[in-house]
Order: C-alpha cells, then structure tokens, then sequence
DNA sequence: CATGCTGCAA
DNA sequence: GACCATGCAGCATG
C-alpha cells in the first residue's frame, strides 16, 4: 500500500518539478470551504503579476504569466492549473459536454454553485481508460475545452498515467484466472517480475482462442424508449457560442469505443495465475504501471448459462441510471468498478439492471439481513426473475440452491458480507450454501454499500469469491480513514458519479434546506461544561436545555405543515431523554426487530405519529420510511460519511414542480461547545457537493410556542440528572471518595445553587470559579 | 420449530 | 481508543 502511495506521488512530484511551475501541492486538495474555490479560480488570473507563480494568503495562485488565454477563451469553459486542479464554469454553454468529459477523466473535488473544481489523478485517469477513452482522445479534448493552452506538465501526467493503462486484463475462464495481453513487450515485463513469477500457475505463455468480435450490437437497458431516457446533451448547443471543435469532438467521445484493429490484430497472450493470488497480482501490476482490467465477455461466454431473465416492461431508467450503465457495459463487455449515486437515487434499480445485462448467476452482497430482503424485493419489483432464481443465504433465511437436475440451473444468490467471510464455524446447512457460492463461477459480483466495508473482510470475499466481474455501488466514497484507495484495485475504478445537485434540479430527489441551528448553552450547563472531561463535555452538549426547547419547537412547527420528521441522536441517553419527554417513539440498538417494525410502520401509515426518534442504527440497518424533515441532535465525531448518509435519508423525490424547498435538514449544534468544530467537518462532503448551509441564531415563533424546559427548576432537574449518569459512567472513583466526606458535600451544593440560579452567559467564566470542583451534590437531585 | 438470550468478532 | 450496533452460532425455552 505504501509503496503504491509513494509510487503515485512520486509521478506527481516528478511531473512537478519537471514543469517547475507549482510551489506545493500539499493540502491544495483540502478545501475546507467552498468559497474559496471560486475565489481562487477566478483570482489566479486576474490578480496582480509576478515572474513566477504566486501565492496568496488563501492558497490561491496566480498562473497569467505562463499560461496566456486563448482568443474565444470565454466560449470555453475550463481552467485548467499546472498543478492538475481543473476549474468548470458551470454557467457556460458547454457545461454538459465539460462536466461529463471531466467526471470521466478526474476526480471532483468541489461543486458549489457555479464554478466547480476537479483534479485529476493518477486513478481518476485509469478510470478513464478503462471506459474506454484513450490518451489522446483527453489531451486533445481538454486542450479544446481549457481557455488557455494545457501546461506541459499536465499533458506528460496524462500521458504518463494512461498510456500504458488497459493493456494487461484479468480474465477467469472455467474456474480459472487468467492474465491477458496483446502487447507482447508487456507481457515480457510482467513475467521478468518475481513478485509475478510467483502467483503463476504454468509459466508457459500461450496464444489465446480468438473471440469474435464482429457480433457486437449496441447494449439497451430499457425498451425502446432509449432516446426518451438519454440526455438531450445537444440541447445547450441552441445557446449558439459553442465552437465548433468542441461540439462535433463530444459525439465521437460518447461512442462506443473499440479497440484500435491494429492492435486486435495482434496475438493475445496469456498466462494463468493461482487463484489466491489474484490480489497480490493486481496490486504488482499497479505498481508496474500496467493496472489489471477485469472485464467481461459475458455475450460470447457459452460456458456459463443464462438467466433469461429481463427487466419488465413497465421499469424505465433515468437518465443518469442509463448514463452510469453505459459506462459499465460501454464496449458490450461488462467492467468492473464502483458507482457512485446518492441515496434515494435508485442504486438498486442500477444494480437490477447490470444483473438483467449480464444475465448470468450472480451474487449480491449487502450489509445487513433487512438489506438482503429488500434485494429480493426489488428484483422481483423491476425484473421478470422467478421466485426460485432468488436464493437468500443469511442466517434467517437460507433458500435451498438448486440442486439435482436443476444443479446447473444459474441463480441470484443475495447474502451478507459477514455471512460470506466469516471465518467462525458454521452450520451445516450454512457449510453446504458456502460451498455452493464457493464452486459456482459467478457472472457478476453486486457490492452493496461498498464503502462501509473493512478491507480486511472485503479480501475474504474477493478471495472466496469468483466472478468475472465485480459492481460496487456506494452513494459515498468518503471515508475518514484512507481505505477508500484499496477499492481502486480491489474492485476497478471508479465507473460513474452522479452530482446531487444535478439530480436535485432535475427533480429526481428532494430539494433539501440545510441550516446548522446553534444553540446557546445555559449558564449552569455551561459552567459544568468547563470544568468536565471530554465524555461528558459532550453529554452535556447534546443535553443542552436550549437545545432541547429548539428541537421541540421544530418539531411542532414541522408537525403543524404535515412533514414527517426523523430525528437522529446518536447518544442513545440523549435519544431517551428527549424522546420520553416529548412522548415520542424512539428506536435504538435494543429495540427488538418486531418493535422496530412496528415503530416503523406508525410512522408512514398512522396519521398521528409524525416523529420517531432513531439512533445510529438507521443509518445502515434499515430503509426509513419516507421523511422529509431530519434533526440531527448529537453526531459521532466529525463523520462525512455519516452526515451524507443521513441526508440521503430525506433525499426520496416526491413530485415537486414548485422551486420550493422540500426537505429539511437540521443540525443543532450547542454553541462554543466541541462540537462546532464537528459539525464543519462532517459537513464538508455535503458543502463539496454544492449544498449550502444556513447558520440559524434565532428562530421567530419561539417565544410564543409552550416548550419544556421553560423553568430553572426543570433545567437543573435535567442537569443532575446528565451529572449522575455521566458519572456512574466513567467516574465512580471521584464519587466514592467525595461521598466519604459528607460536609463538604452539603457546602458545595449551596454554593452551586447559588451560581446555577445566577444570571447571563457573560459570567460563565466568574461561575467556573466559584464552583472550584467537580462534586457528586447532584445525587441530591437523583430520582 | 419459532423465540429470545449470551458470547464472540470485527 | 471507546462505544455502539451488527450478525453469527449455540443453547434454553414453551
């Protein structure tokens, strides 16, 4: 891993220095805000002069010197820097051929309004091949689309990351893999490689049978409304400006791409490798600079039986489902690799439909048994799959793999992650599935959720696992730690990613309002705020009474217009407190499956429970019902993922044809606590896809509304309460020895009376100090 | 044999 | 690094 890091670094570093043009890449890629993009797009080239490239005090730098703008520059719509950072106009007349050209070829960094940033890199360029663009198809075209020339540097990077890309393909053929290539010299390096030398099977290298290509015809997903479902990407043309270059250059790109007959001409080579060395394979082979293509013939593959199964006739895909397919299956074989949709966004229809295209057996895997049953749902809600093709494996419910006669007969096998890793014994019956997935040559892999897996268990399962290819469908590719890059090689690159935005306009899901409320903290829960460890400092936070009263308020607002409101507390004694005294149903981690159920099914149908509180459990373990008013009181951390995950809960269109907001998101923060600078990092994804956040003070109405918590009385009733609990938790030592002294106890407890019922937050300081230290008074207040 | 509990792992 | 939530197996119940 590491020497693959330094290995794309030092291509980058190279590259640099070789153009000499920028100081240092370091951090450029973290943005923390998304006005500063804009900002330093539009500075660089405008700002003041300087022999060599500046830099400002906001990173922003200035590259006129060096790179003069074209003639017609501002018919053209990006700007590209020598350090690989692209910048998009988006209010330019070609934004849709640019957007989807530079979506293929980089990596989007940041897409706020109108001016969006993306970066390419070394994987992003794979990615570009492997849908089959060639390098001087991106040179070329990005060179039309930038305002001014392309720096040096930039065309080598591209030339060095995707010239020798697309070469080499992994291929499994009756149970066994093999390495595949036309380019004999390639063949020659890898085979010198001991690293490679060691994962073969039969060293001898061989011709290949020939397929014959000529059979070919355009893959369809829908029936026959296929111009209805793409995009009328030549509709901005009307706009007039467009030149010429870059208008008649687009269609040629969006084609379908074959191999150059010079080179299908060539022999294919190839050499067989041992199975439990595919992935030590494909990472030498990225390497070697020559990363593996796993594709998939699966139209000329007679060994493998079909399914004959199709979607039915009423399911239509949008247009960016249809789009995102045809990246997969763009040279009528199917790749492997990862898309990317938010939730709401119909994954799962994406994900019926490549089974109906590859129509071979394949396996599904998802995270949790609720998922796997809402698999089997879909496939039978979109699809003309038989019951009897459907075989679940999970630990409640294991249907029978055919067997007998029907032994041959291909499958949709759905199952869990955890159920096909686990290293644990098993049942019989679970010993005799696991051997059924484990002979069976799967046509597809299906990855649900693929972010959210460990590396670790994700090897396993590749291992044990054989597909000719693999899908991983994600609505995040963020996570905080840097396991995300693994994908790139364990499973392909990234196919597709959808810009929520986008979809938001086009009115696929809902148009969502973020605000981030904050909320002040009392002066008593403040003052005990200072003085406490960093577990019950968040207690305290999430138990603010102001917090309390905003979210109630919120509540009866939204309740009041007809929403239905979820609110997310991921400390569940928060989520208890705030539920009971509201009287609302709450759901977490112990509430049995029947509850959760029926919880559930209150919240969509009865008309009388508009509210559910949840905890962390609904951010994987189930679908929610339809919601369009989230609240989030208390979050883990500073988790991207999580916050994105949690929108996406609200995100399911309902038909809006007004420009209003539909869906609301919530994020109380307890003001100059820890946990402000959470909540800006967690929502720095949803920021970097274009969602604005509204910081709320005040809210009107709020005086007038009957709230809890209105008096000091019940605030320091509640404040004893988070002191006790926070204490039986972690700090039970304090309490024994404070206990055994009782006069001190009595003295203190006055003295926190008396501050508690002090007056504004200007004296939070002068309290700390009167109360001088932590003390169990509190059990005093205990019920 | 459905249900609910415990212990374990990751 | 702690904590929460999950899924698996095994065992006890009615």
């Amino acid at each position: 891993m590491a020497t693959k890091e330094r290995k794309r670094r030092g291509k980058w570093d190279a590259f640099k220095s070789e153009d000499n043009a920028s100081s240092s890449g370091a951090g450029s890629s973290e943005k923390d805000t998304a006005a500063a993009v804009p900002k330093a797009a539009s500075h660089n080239l405008s700002g003041e002069n300087s022999s060599s490239v500046m830099t400002d005090e906001f990173g922003a730098k200035d590259y006129r010197k060096d790179m003069p703008l074209k003639a017609d520059f501002s018919a053209r719509p990006l700007w590209v820097a020598p350090d690989g950072h692209i910048f998009l106009e988006s209010f330019s007349p070609v934004y849709k051929h640019a957007r989807d050209f530079l979506i293929a070829i980089s990596e989007p960094v940041c897409r706020p309004q109108h001016i969006h940033e993306y970066q390419l890199t070394a994987y992003s360029l794979y990615a570009a091949v492997s849908v089959g663009l060639q390098t001087k198809d991106i040179i070329e075209y990005l060179e039309r689309l930038s305002k001014s020339q392309l720096p040096k540097g930039v065309i080598t990077f591209i030339q060095m990351c995707t010239v020798s890309y697309g070469k080499v393909k992994l291929v499994l053929k009756h149970n066994r893999y093999f390495v595949e290539s036309r380019h004999s010299d390639v063949m020659q390096k890898l085979l010198k490689d001991t690293v490679i030398q060691s994962c073969i099977l039969d060293d001898r290298v061989q011709p290949a049978q020939q397929t014959d290509l000529s059979a070919q015809e355009k893959i369809k997903f829908s029936h026959g409304n296929e111009n209805d479902g793409a995009d009328k990407d030549g509709a901005d043309n009307a706009d007039g400006k467009v030149p010429a270059d870059i208008d008649e250059f687009f269609g040629k790109m969006d084609g379908d791409d074959e191999e150059d007959a010079e080179i299908r001409n060539l022999q294919l080579l190839t050499f067989e490798i041992k199975q439990e060395t595919i992935e030590t394979v494909q990472r030498r082979c990225i390497e070697l600079e020559y990363p593996l293509l796993a594709e998939y013939d699966f139209r000329n593959d007679t060994m493998n039986p079909n399914l004959g199964i199709d979607l039915k006739p009423s399911t239509t895909l949008r247009p960016y489902q249809e789009k995102s397919l045809r990246k997969m299956f763009g040279n009528s074989r199917a790749r492997s690799g990862v898309i990317v949709l938010p939730c709401g966004a119909g994954k799962t229809l994406v994900g019926v439909t490549a089974v109906t295209t590859v129509n071979k057996r394949c396996l599904v895997l998802a995270n949790s048994n609720v998922s796997v049953e809402q698999w089997r749902a879909q496939f039978k809600l979109w699809s003309t799959i038989q019951d009897k093709q459907l075989v679940r494996f999970t630990r409640e419910a294991k249907d029978p793999a055919p067997s007998g006669a029907d032994a041959t007969k291909p499958v949709v096998c759905i199952s869990t992650y955890s159920m096909v890793a686990y290293s644990g014994r098993r049942t019989l019956q679970a010993e005799e599935a696991m051997k059924f997935i484990e002979k069976q040559e799967w046509g597809l892999l299906l990855l649900d959720e693929v972010h959210t897996i460990p590396a670790k268990m994700f090897r396993r399962v590749l291992t044990i696992v054989q597909a000719h290819c693999k899908l991983g469908l994600t609505a995040t590719l963020v996570r905080e730690d840097d396991k995300i890059t693994d994908l790139n090689f364990l499973i392909g690159p990234k196919i597709y990613e959808a810009n929520w935005m986008e979809l938001q306009k086009a009115g696929h899901i809902a148009k969502v309002q973020c605000a981030e409320v904050w909320c002040p903290m009392t002066s008593a829960f403040y003052s005990y705020y200072l003085r406490s460890q960093i577990a019950r400092k968040l207690l305290l936070a999430v138990m603010n009474p102001n917090k309390f009263r905003i979210c109630q308020f919120l509540i009866k607002f939204h309740e009041r217009r007809n929403d239905k409101i979820i609110v997310f507390s991921d400390n569940v004694f928060a989520l208890k407190r705030y539920a009971i005294e509201m009287q609302k149903p709450f759901l977490y981690g112990e509430t049995s499956q029947n509850e959760r159920m029926k919880i559930l099914q209150n919240f969509q149908y009865n008309p009388r429970v508009n509210t559910i509180f949840v905890s962390k459990v609904a951010d994987t373990s189930f679908d929610l019902p339809e919601a369009n008013v989230l609240i989030q009181i208390s979050a883990h951390g500073g988790s991207r993922r999580q916050e994105a995950q949690r929108l996406g809960r609200i995100l399911r269109a309902k038909k809006h044809s007004t420009d209003q907001f539909n869906a609301f998101f919530y994020s109380l923060v307890s003001q100059d606590t820890v946990e402000m600078g959470y909540s800006r990092k967690r929502q720095r994804f949803l920021v970097n896809q274009g969602y604005a956040y509204k910081v709320v003070n005040r809210l009107p109405g709020m005086e007038q509304e009957d709230l809890k918590l209105a008096t000091k009385e019940s605030q320091l009733q509640l404040l004893s309460q988070v002191l006790a609990t926070s204490d039986a938790d972690a700090e039970e030592e304090d309490i024994k020895e404070e206990l055994a002294d009782g006069t001190i106890r009595v003295a203190r407890r006055e003295a926190t009376m008396a501050s508690m019922s002090g007056g504004q937050g200007a004296q939070y300081h002068a309290k700390a100090k009167a109360i001088t230290e932590r003390h169990p008074l509190f059990k005093r207040f205990r019920q």
